[in-house]
DNA sequence: GTAGGGATAATCT
DNA sequence: GATTATCCCTACG
C-alpha cells in the first residue's frame, strides 16, 4: 500500500469548507456535479465523479428535516460540507452532503457516480462486473465506495473521505426527484444530472 | 427489455 | 404500527 503524506500532490484541489458554505443548497447541488469523491481504504483508493444529485430543503415536505431536528437528521443541521448518512428500506444506506448555514436542515443526496479509481475493488464490493452497475443509484454507490455509517457527520474536507475539483465540462439537466411520495412536494425540480452521462440512475 | 413486488430494520407517531 | 430520498430478482414478451 502506498503511503500518502499530507503534503502529497494527491491532496491538492480538495474542496474547502468555503466552497460548501458560499452557495445556497440548490446552487450547491448543481456545483457538485462533475466533482470527484475519493475514499482512501485499506484496500486502496476508490473514486468516482458525481453525475447526479438531489437537493432537500428545510421547507420541503420530502426533506428529513422538514419537521425539525431529530436524532437521525441532526447532521443536516450542522456545518455545510459534512456528510449525512442514513439507513433506508431496511437494506441500504444513502450518502448526503450537508448544505446551508449551521442550524438550517438542508442537504444534497448523491444519487450516482461515474466510477474512476479502484474499479476492481468496487466490483468486489458490489459483486457486479459491469461499470454501469457499480454506482448508478444512491444505495449502490455507497456500497461500491465502501462508505458506511461511521462517516455520518464526517467533514468532507479531510481524508479519508473528501471531494476534489475536476476539469470536467457538461450541460446540466434539471428534473423532479426520484422516490418521493404523493403530497410530498414531489413536483419540485430539485434533481440534477449531467446530460448524456450513462452512469446516472435513470433518465 | 421492462414491469411488478418482496426484502428488511431504523426511525418516528 | 406505519412509513421509507432503494435494489434486485423473477416473470413475461
Amino acid at each position: 500500500m502506498t503511503l500518502i503524506t499530507n503534503s502529497s500532490p494527491f491532496y491538492k484541489n480538495i474542496l474547502s469548507t468555503e466552497f460548501y458554505q458560499s452557495k445556497d443548497t440548490l446552487s450547491l447541488a448543481r456545483a457538485l456535479l462533475g466533482k470527484e469523491i475519493f475514499h482512501e481504504t485499506a484496500e486502496g483508493i476508490l473514486s468516482g465523479i458525481i453525475v447526479e444529485t438531489e437537493a432537500y430543503l428545510q421547507n420541503d415536505k420530502a426533506c428529513h428535516a422538514y419537521k425539525g431536528l431529530t436524532a437521525r437528521n441532526a447532521p443536516m443541521f450542522g456545518t455545510a460540507g459534512t456528510s449525512y448518512i442514513y439507513f433506508i428500506y431496511g437494506v441500504h444506506h444513502c450518502f448526503n452532503i450537508v448544505s446551508g448555514p449551521d442550524g438550517l436542515g438542508e442537504a444534497i443526496l448523491i444519487r450516482a457516480l461515474e466510477p474512476k479509481t479502484g474499479l476492481d475493488q468496487m466490483k468486489k464490493n458490489r459483486s457486479k462486473e459491469s461499470l454501469k452497475d457499480l454506482c448508478s443509484g444512491p444505495g449502490k454507490l455507497v456500497q461500491a465506495m465502501a462508505i458506511d455509517k461511521n462517516f455520518n457527520g464526517h467533514s468532507l474536507t479531510e481524508p479519508p473521505l473528501f471531494l476534489k475539483q475536476t476539469m470536467k465540462e457538461f450541460e446540466i439537466i434539471e428534473t423532479t426527484r426520484v422516490g418521493i411520495g404523493k403530497g410530498k412536494d414531489e413536483h419540485l425540480p430539485y434533481r440534477f444530472y449531467i446530460k448524456g452521462n450513462k452512469f446516472i440512475s435513470k433518465p
